[in-house]
RNA sequence: GGGCGCUUAGCUCAGUUGGUAGAGCAAUCGCUUUACACGCGAAAGGUCGGGGGUUCGAGCCCCUCAGCGCCCACCA
């Protein structure tokens, strides 16, 4: 008997083992795939950060993934799983800045190409850590097709886009409402921000004849407008367009009265004044009537010269002070305390986002949605779980343009050209390369999201590529169910873009992975649970299966140790189930097949067939949560618990003939579930297989046990 | 304010097309049974959130009420 069954299945020392011996057979890769494979099955990865650790999200996407794969490749697919490294733009470029204010350096100020590969070599470098936890799970990913979201043929291929959708008419420059973070200097998309609600005073003062409400007195000094709506009776007797002269914060001023629906009659007085620089709905408003804007506040978040004695004031400390001066005027009427509202902050850095106006770089959404919309509606995209579509279609029937600007280094630059900028001679100019003297390129760089919606074309070698013209579009996307709306519909509508088809059929939707308790996991509370340390302490295969069963897609999975802990005795009990088997079967060849087979026999034999044959349904159906249960429970409670048991008596005192056939029974039933399994928990499958064989073939190739394969 | 989802054993969750409920952990009792104490055997535990309806039959379909969660949103 082989030495190693004497112990206690020892992950630790087996995974890397194994893994490298996956590795060295070179079967990741399809190329080298044994056998004549016509069909291909594919997913490309959702890259994961360069420079961050592998959280239990990652976990579990790895392993869906894997498990899909591995089953593909048992199925005779020429199965590709192609791995990626994310930049992860804003979010790395805030590392980068720590790091270099921990040595009392900023970015502001420096060469941005010399700070682009300051932060290009730290990522390229700190990328290995999170490929090796990629291996540690256990990823049949083909390594030689790696890509990184920074990759040059990348960067070319996504400006190549910006080009051609300019050419196409689809992109726009133009002044929007932006969120704008003083301390990141950057615009940020309204995913980069945190919503968040505080208790704030809401101040009435007088205006004039009116009564007007705001928590942000600090922004009012060029208000003129005054808004209410066109039906409120109240103030009937103001027409729009009406002029008067009103006391405000720094002497008399003109204000015009605007009639508009956006007010709300019942809020506060149902008069306000606007601030359209910096401020969403005041914007739209100023553009519908076409009103004047002007900035009050600078990109650092001080006060601009209009506000005049307190010009240089960061906007944190005005409003106490401003309050102060309108109270002495006589201007406060009332405060509310109990008001609340929501306020954005950076999701980084909890600075509050000043809504400021720039000019960005936009893509007309509309005509793009349009087309993925179609695309879902003739079922050439379906989502796991099925009621995703309808958030699809929401969210693709209710786009705003995009913007797509970004005033941070770390990404691809926008291949836009300016000359004289700013001047009344400016010129811009779209191209690859700078048009000629005295271009300079815009510093600008792409939102995240414009390079990642692209990134099923890209990590396949778009345009030209062989990779391409194989394995688009692909099969699979499996992500996380936030990125619904970020992610998913923006690589559909780029893949019908550019590829006139959608990046792949399926979209399978993972949920949350929560602490014990079903707790969202965050830092502060202290509740974070890393998933190389579930690796270490019960193995990779413990952790696999354990994120997977009873984890219905699309809903949220509360992860607890004593569950990982209950599928690493699991691994064991295989374990020791083959030593058994193989114990007692030595000198009997597989291969030899069964003698006649008896009518109980041949009920064990149904009976495992139909549960096979239910696992496969489940696998091809995306039940994987349902697959693994079912094999766990007969491999345990069938097989060990049934089947062995009384295989110990057949052994003692059944006939030559009724052991030989047993023996045959056991070794087949093993084959057969070492297969099922494999995909779940690849590593003791592998190992176990190995000793079986005497390491003549490789579990990981084998055929999938239904269809005629097993006996 | 809109949208989506959840409510099943003490806890965390499954339950595929409607046929009177399952898993893991925890808790109880008994086992040094030669594959495994990371184990074996046994027993226990649920009027499937409340109410109503459809049906021969509902955890599953429909209506309604209650509680919880998530996402989106410019009430200054």
């Amino acid at each position: 008997m082989n030495e190693k069954f004497l112990k206690p299945y020892n992950p630790a020392e087996t995974e890397p083992r194994i893994y490298e011996k996956w590795l060295e057979s070179g079967f990741f890769n399809p190329d080298n795939l044994p056998g004549k494979r016509t069909t291909p099955f594919t997913i490309i990865m959702p890259p994961p950060n360069a420079n961050g650790s592998l959280h239990a999200g990652h976990a579990l996407f790895i392993t869906i993934q894997d498990i899909m794969i591995r089953y593909r490749r048992m199925r005779g697919d020429k199965a590709l799983w192609v791995p990626g490294a994310d930049h992860a733009g804003f979010e790395t470029q805030v590392v980068y800045e720590k790091k270099l204010e921990k040595e009392g350096r900023s970015r502001f100020g420096m060469d941005p190409k010399q700070l682009y590969k300051e932060i290009y070599d730290f990522t390229i470098e700190n990328k290995k850590i999170m490929e090796d936890q990629v291996k540690t799970l256990g990823a049949s990913c083909d390594w030689s097709r790696e890509k990184f979201t920074l990759d040059p043929e990348v960067v070319s291929e996504v400006q190549k886009t910006f080009v051609k959708m300019h050419d196409d008419n689809l992109i726009y420059r133009g002044k929007r409402t932006i969120n704008w973070c003083p301390k990141h200097q950057t615009s940020l998309s309204d995913v980069e921000t945190e919503n968040v609600e505080e208790k704030t005073p809401f101040f009435y003062f007088k205006y004039g004849p009116f009564t007007i409400g705001t928590v942000r007195p600090e922004t009012k000094f060029g208000d003129k407008y005054v808004v209410m709506h066109p039906n409120d009776k109240r103030y009937a007797k103001y027409k729009h367009g009406d002029t008067l002269e009103v006391e405000w914060i720094n002497g008399k001023i003109t204000a015009t009265v605007i009639k508009d629906e956006a007010v709300d009659m019942e809020f506060g007085s149902g008069v306000m004044t606007i601030t359209p620089w910096h401020s969403q709905i005041d914007f739209e408003i100023a553009t519908r009537h076409n009103l004047d804007m002007e900035q009050i506040i600078d990109w650092r978040g001080k006060l601009l010269p209009i506000a005049g004695e307190f010009a240089g004031v960061n906007i944190k400390d005005a409003r106490p002070k401003i309050v102060e001066k309108l109270k002495a005027k006589g201007l406060l009427e009332k405060v509310d305390e109990n008001y609340t509202n929501v306020v954005k902050r950076c999701y980084k850095c909890n600075t509050s986002i000043e809504p400021q106006i720039k000019d960005q770089w936009f893509v007309k959404m509309k005509p793009l949605a349009e087309k993925a919309l179609e695309a879902v509606e003739k079922k050439e995209v379906v989502f796991i779980p099925n009621n995703y579509e309808k958030i699809f279609r929401y969210w693709m029937e209710n786009t705003l343009d995009w913007n797509i600007s970004r005033q941070i280094v770390w990404g691809i630059q926008i291949p836009a050209w300016f000359k004289n900028r700013g001047s009344e001679s400016e010129k811009i100019k779209i191209s690859l390369q700078s048009p000629g003297e005295g271009f300079e390129q815009d510093p600008d760089t792409f939102d995240t999201w414009f390079s990642s919606g692209q990134w099923p074309l890209l990590a396949l070698n778009y345009p030209s590529g062989a990779d391409f013209k194989t394995f688009y579009p692909t099969d699979v996307m499996e992500t996380g169910h936030d990125l619904i709306f970020k992610w998913v519909p923006r690589m559909v509508i780029f893949g019908l873009y550019l590829a006139k088809k959608a990046p792949f059929r399926t979209v399978y939707l993972h949920g949350l992975v929560n602490d014990a308790k079903g707790k969202k996991m965050s830092k502060s509370k202290g509740n974070v649970i890393n998933p190389l340390d579930l690796t270490e302490k019960y193995g990779t295969d413990a952790l696999r299966i354990g994120l997977v069963v009873g984890n219905t897609p699309g809903t949220s999975l509360a992860l607890s140790e004593d569950k990982i802990r209950a599928y690493k005795n699991f691994a064991n009990k295989l374990w020791n189930i083959a030593r058994f088997v193989l114990e007692n079967t030595e000198g009997v060849n597989i291969k030899d097949g069964f003698p006649e087979r008896n009518e109980h026999d041949e009920k064990l034999r149904l009976e495992r067939r139909s549960i096979l044959e239910d696992v496969t349904k489940d696998m091809e159906e995306y039940r994987f949560y349902l697959a693994a249960e079912k094999l766990y429970h007969y491999t345990w409670h069938t097989f060990a618990d049934k089947i062995l048991e009384e295989s110990k008596t057949v052994f003692a005192d059944g006939s030559d003939e009724a052991k030989v056939r047993r023996k045959q029974f056991l070794l087949h039933t093993l084959d057969a579930l070492l297969k099922a399994l494999h995909p779940f928990m690849p590593f003791v499958t592998e190992e176990i297989w190995q000793v079986m064989y005497k390491g003549e073939k490789m579990l990981m190739v084998e055929k999938w046990p239904v269809g005629g394969h097993i006996e």
